[in-house]
Order: structure tokens, then sequence, then C-alpha cells
DNA sequence: TGTACATCAGTGAACGCGCGTTCACTGATGTAC
DNA sequence: TGTACATCAGTGAACGCGCGTTCACTGATGTAC
């Protein structure tokens, strides 16, 4: 997978002869834009992502071998921005208990934002196929990095280890964003940032500041 | 949308010639079946399911209007099959704690044996397309009920009411579930009838029984 | 009881569509001599 | 400096496929007279 990272022609050997890389960008950012928009996986599709561009879908072929490589390059990059607003989010906060929140919110809110790219990460449909991301798993060795820094703060109130108490809150997060972004008709008896901070805060027996 | 229970001709006006609401059950039978093989909601096909019937493509249109019509047939199967499931699985307690605990471990059972139909009744392609289902309202309300039995029972320790301990509960418990179902190779820190347990006394802050 | 007929269940062929992919091509641009 | 050529980016036409749906049909079965 040829690596570019935006329009300077670093080494790449060959190829900055007219666009070159920024087509193959100019790609995975329409995807992402009709996963956006349509919201439904179902729609990413080779031909429809070439008649955004505003290219021959062949023309695909120059910058993927086939649509999985594409789709796995759109994923990768919602990972990326997904990583990136949550450290954002994280970065506003100093301690490790509004730390450990912020990042929660964080992840949500992503996936309410980005309902197609988020639906899309954890789809069937998506190219990992239930193959771990490695985006993915450093996002939960994240998670419970900042579980174990609410521990030595003792502000962790639970005996299960911080591997535990992650995947039990991821878990209970994409429930959470599935589910509203499934059902966004429903009557949510609460707003979805107090839900994440009740919840994460039962789940790992977290005391308030002291 | 024609009512047909079983083979017995009940009253149905006209038409218990030959097979008549026989091929229909067929057909919505032969689609969960398919789901159930392929766990993939896409591959779930008019023409697909004709085929593993034996019949013709256009011989569904006799008891279906259209493939959404169908499609909804198959989601309310599942959640009918859900909750008879989830009631068997409640039977065998008596104290609420427990009886609560085995709804929530049915749910994620179902999910787990049946990933192809419980991916389904939450998908985007599921006809519902976020409206709510009827049995789907049913089976929050009767969590709901069954968090309030424990309540009277003095073992939820949470000031929460229990609406909102009901949506907390069924968030985490969608999670727990669809990860577990997408990510299979995950190397999960502990068994699912475990976490689920522990996740659902954290959240409403259940207490041993007294 | 026998016959004509309406009703019903299911069929085979065909439609138009969008899909991923292939192929031989066009034309622009840099490089070698 | 000028010319021939290799390289590259992108194209238009076509492929075979499976999809949902339509249409006019076939043949079996019950009903009316």
């Amino acid at each position: 997978m040829t690596e570019t990272m935006s329009a300077q022609p670093v080494q790449r050997a060959r190829n900055p002869r007219g666009s070159g890389g920024q087509l193959r960008e100019a790609i995975v950012g329409a995807a992402c834009e009709l996963l956006a928009e349509s919201g439904d996986p179902s729609q990413l599709t080779l031909r429809g992502i070439a008649k955004r561009v505003g290219i021959a879908a062949p023309s695909i072929y120059r910058h993927f071998p086939d649509v999985e490589h594409l789709k796995l390059a759109v994923v990768e990059r919602s990972f990326s921005k997904f990583i990136r607003q949550r450290d954002d989010a994280r970065e506003r906060f100093t301690t490790p208990a509004d730390r450990l929140l912020a990042g929660c919110r964080a992840y949500c809110d992503f996936a309410l934002e980005h309902p197609g790219e988020y639906r899309f990460m954890f789809s069937l449909e998506s190219p990992l196929q239930g193959r771990q991301s490695p985006s993915g798993a450093a996002a939960l060795a994240a998670l419970e990095a900042s579980i174990t820094r609410c521990r030595e703060a003792g502000l962790v109130t639970t005996t299960s280890d911080a591997k535990t108490l992650a995947s039990d809150v991821w878990s209970a997060l994409h429930g959470i964003a599935l589910l509203r972004i499934n059902a966004p008709k429903f009557d949510w008896p609460d707003s979805m940032a107090r839900t994440i901070d009740r919840v994460v805060a039962r789940l790992t027996g977290l005391r308030e500041e002291e």
C-alpha cells in the first residue's frame, strides 16, 4: 500500500506527473463524504465513488488493486479521524477522571456525527471483517491506560482489572452510540452526555474528584 | 398482511387449496435460515430465498407485496423467537435479581446464537429503518418492569429511575452482544455471562440477594 | 352424476438496473540522445 | 536545441452477474348448474 500524506512529493520514486497521489486522497475523501451523507455502508460502491470524484470508474484501479483495498483505506482514515477528535477532547481537561470521561464522550460524539463511518468501521461489510484493526486496538489500549491513571489517582473503586473495565466500557459506549444512531426517534430518558458519564462512572466505580 | 398461524385453516375466507399459507411460512423460515447461515443481512435477497425454498422467484409475490414486507415478517419472527427464548430463561429462576440477570443473559445468548437475525433486527437494512418495533418496545418495557421488581425487593441501590436504568442496561447489552459478534477473534478478558452479570449489577447497583 | 367454469398457486421468460472488473485506447509529460 | 520514445494518468466500451419486479402462462382444484 503506497503511503501518501499530502501534496509534497517527498520520495515516492516516480509518478508525480499530473495529480498522482492527490487523486488517491480525493477518492478516499469522496468515499467518506458518501458514507457521511447516506449513513449506509452498503451505498459505498466503486462506481458511486468514481461518479462523486468525477472520474471514470476504472480510474480507481490506478490507485487501488480492488474495492476492498479502497474500503480499507476509508476505515483507516475514519479511525485516525476519530483518534484525532478524541485526543483533542481529552486535552481540554487535566484530571484523570475528566480526561477519561471526555474521551468516552468523544467516542460517542464521533459515532453520532459520523454515523456512516462509525457503522462502517465496525460492520461486517468492513474489509476488516471481524479482524482487529491496529487503530482499534490502539484506541482500546488508550482507554485502558486512561482507566489505569484514574486508579493510580485513587478514583476507581471497583476491583476488576483495567483490561476488563476497558472492555466493559468500550462495549457500553458501542451500544449507546449504535442504538442512538439506529433508533434516533426513540425517546431516550436522558441526554447522551449524561448517560455516558453515569454509565462509565458506575461501570468503573469512578469516584468524584477529591 | 394476511394472518396465518400454522396449518389450521381457521377462517381465512378462501384460498386453502394446495399449500396456501404454508408456503408463506416456508418462505419466512427459509429467510431465517439464510440469515442464520450467512450472518449477513445483505445476503437476504428475494431470489436467494426463493432458491432456498425451491420455488421460482415470482412465486413470492403471491404471499408478499414486495421484498420489504417479507423482511418485516422475518424481523417479526425473530423478535418473537427472542422473546420466547428470554421468557424460557427467566422462568427457571424465582428471585427478581436472578430473573433480571437471566433475561439479560438470554438477550445476548440469542444475539450470539442468531447473529444474522440479531444484526438484522437492529440494522439499517431492516425494514424498521430506525422506527420502533412494537416487539422491541415490549421487550424494553419488560426489562424496565424486571428492574422495578428488583427495586421493590430492595435490591437496587442506585437512584436513577427504572426507565433510565432499563435503557442503560439495554445499551450495554447491545454493545456487548454486537462487539462479540463482530469481533469474535478478539481476546475478551472475561466470559460473556460473567461480563453481563457484572455490568448489569454495576449499572443498576444490584445488591446480592438478602 | 357430469360437465363447464371460476379460482387459485405457482412458473418461465424477460425487463432494466447497478455492480466490480477487463481491455485496449488516448493524450499529456518528462527523459535520453 | 530538437526529436523520438518511454512513462504515466485517466477513459469509453464492454463483460457477466445478481438483483427486484412484470407479465402472460399453465395446470390443478373446488363449485355451480
